[in-house]
DNA sequence: CTGAAAGCGCTTACAG
DNA sequence: CTGAAAGCGCTTACAG
């Protein structure tokens, strides 16, 4: 009735403590006759083995390690919070977790700090890929060595990743297509996407998501071509300036990247477009109260970090995660459900 | 450098393992003067202590129990599967976790079983509270004798429930009204509620919020007044059928309780409104595809069941939660975003 | 009021 | 190839 220890199987099979670990842990130097009297015990009381008292025992420290990219954004920087916090809240359950802060977009440097870690063998690694084929190499080289590897916020599709922490983009870019095509009726109209970038893969996957359900759903609006802020309030201004200069009816804009303090600053009080935009900011928070945004799509950064640890402590230790728990939601969020 | 144990502050103090542990857990039979100086050497050595080995050295297992009530409709039976389903997983990590089935909107039992409870003296208890004065006066005496107590889906304010594992159900309202307001455009129309009963405190509350938003916002759409389905296909469907022949130019419909199956027989292909549902079953998911429903407002009953139990255990051992965490999202979902 | 010793479920040298 | 003993960080009788 009571769950059965390794002292159960070690009497059930008539061996010592010893045996019953070296068969529990696949390590070498059992006669096989034995192993399979020692397996048959453990099928036999039906043992689950008790991971934290196995991990005391071990004095197993699990070291993860975070490779996060520098950008100044309010989103990135939310994401480096919530590491941190995690961090600390992370002694307490035997587990150490490290950031290395790299170059944004540059995919050498991720390359390279992931060699790196090959010789260093953290129990884990999770990092916000860069969409190159070296990080690729780089990436399924520790896959390879055996280290469990979690991409965070944006994948890298191809790699041997054991798991993506993140949401479905091409989801995201339909979603705000619907909500946009939806808010602006029936009436023929033109609206604008401004993306950071489309070398970025979660903005391309945004943007054609969007594409395709206003081109299904939606014929009757009209897409300008995408523009490319790079993330900068500074850029966003000028071009969503300079668009709305030369189509001063334009009815709706999808922001699908960062820099939306530009495009705030872009918006004139008279003739408001519809605007979605994503990551749920400071500034897209206020814009979406006093009514200059209509919709934010989000990812909550907490959730994915928090995922992909548990995620990372599942694979080093070979246990299970609940998939429903691990898979990241879309938020959105109206002025009316703002948390 | 290495996280200090009882070794080390028996050690700094001068006294033994066992003193050492009666301060750290305020057990009495120590002189305030050795009592003294075990806290400056905790306090000194930052020891922080594992709450997993003192639950292993006590043979401690939690034991939280969950009052549920038998509901037969598709959210209720998801969330008895979700504790079941966590029940399986908690015996890893020394829980316990049982269920108790209780005729719904049935006051009176449910004050029975948690009275019950206080002699039984479980380590936690979670409850779809029935929102009534007995259940209340019971709930209050649970925690009066320590027991932590956590409301799940349904809340019991004024009473003293430690925590609460549920949507805001006045931000639901609000966010259906906002979205079928934008979806509907600026002509006047007329709008109807579909409630299973205002007796249940979540149902009155998305009516609420529901029509505070419309009045505000949207004041050319005309409210129709709230019907009331009991959660019954049969019933939805009937007095919806005879809405919609007295009305027959209805424009929008938020469906904010159960019996949807009702709502998807009442409506006809040609002229169909705008439809708000809430909870994603099979049912609304066919319909979203089938753009019969156009949006649903959705509280994943996994999320909520964890996080009462996350709570409960947090409650029960002194530590502490991740109040982000433990925040239960109103899921949107369209066509577009479902998982 | 205080401490030495055994034990929770597991693992790890070390001997044989 | 196998086992006895000590130990991970904590708690609990039991003695004193």
């Amino acid at each position: 009735m009571t769950k059965p220890t390794v002292h159960d199987i070690a009497a059930h099979a008539g061996v010592s403590l010893a045996t019953v670990d070296r068969v529990l842990n696949r390590r070498p130097g059992v006669r096989s006759e034995t192993r399979i009297r020692v397996e048959e015990a453990i099928a036999a009381l039906g043992y689950v083995r008790d991971v934290f008292a196995a991990n005391l025992a071990k004095g197993r420290i699990y070291r993860f390690v975070f490779l996060l990219p520098g950008n100044d954004n309010s989103f990135m920087r939310a994401l480096r919070g919530e590491v941190e916090a995690a961090a600390l809240r992370a002694s307490g359950d035997r587990m150490r977790i490290e950031t290395v802060e790299l170059p944004p977009f540059d995919a050498a440097a991720q390359a390279v700090a992931l060699y790196g870690l090959l010789t260093e063998k953290p129990d884990g690694v999770a990092l916000v890929a860069v969409d190159a084929p070296e990080v690729r190499t780089a990436l399924d080289a520790l896959v390879e060595a055996g280290l469990p590897v979690v991409t965070l916020v944006s994948d890298l599709p191809g790699s041997r990743r054991d798991h993506f922490a993140g949401i479905d983009n091409h989801a995201a870019g339909r979603t705000a297509a619907s909500l946009l095509g939806r808010f602006l009726g029936h009436t023929p109209a033109k609206v604008a996407i401004m993306a950071g970038s489309l070398l970025v893969r979660d903005h391309r996957e945004r943007a054609e998501g969007f594409q395709s359900v206003m081109q299904t759903d939606f014929p009757h609006l009209a897409l300008l071509p995408v523009l490319e802020g790079r993330d900068e309030p500074q850029q966003v201004e000028a071009l969503l300036g300079a668009l709305l200069a030369e189509h001063p009816d334009l009815a709706g804009i999808y922001s699908l990247g960062a820099g939306n303090r530009g495009l705030i600053r872009a918006l004139r009080a008279e003739k408001r477009p519809v605007v979605i935009a994503h990551e749920l900011t400071a500034t897209t928070r206020d814009a979406l109260r006093a009514g200059q945004i209509d919709a934010v799509l989000n990812q909550d950064a907490g959730h994915e970090v928090r995922s992909a640890i548990r995620v990372l402590k599942a694979l080093a230790d070979g246990s299970s995660v609940v998939d429903a728990q691990e898979r990241i939601r879309i938020d959105i969020f109206l002025k009316d459900n703002l948390p």
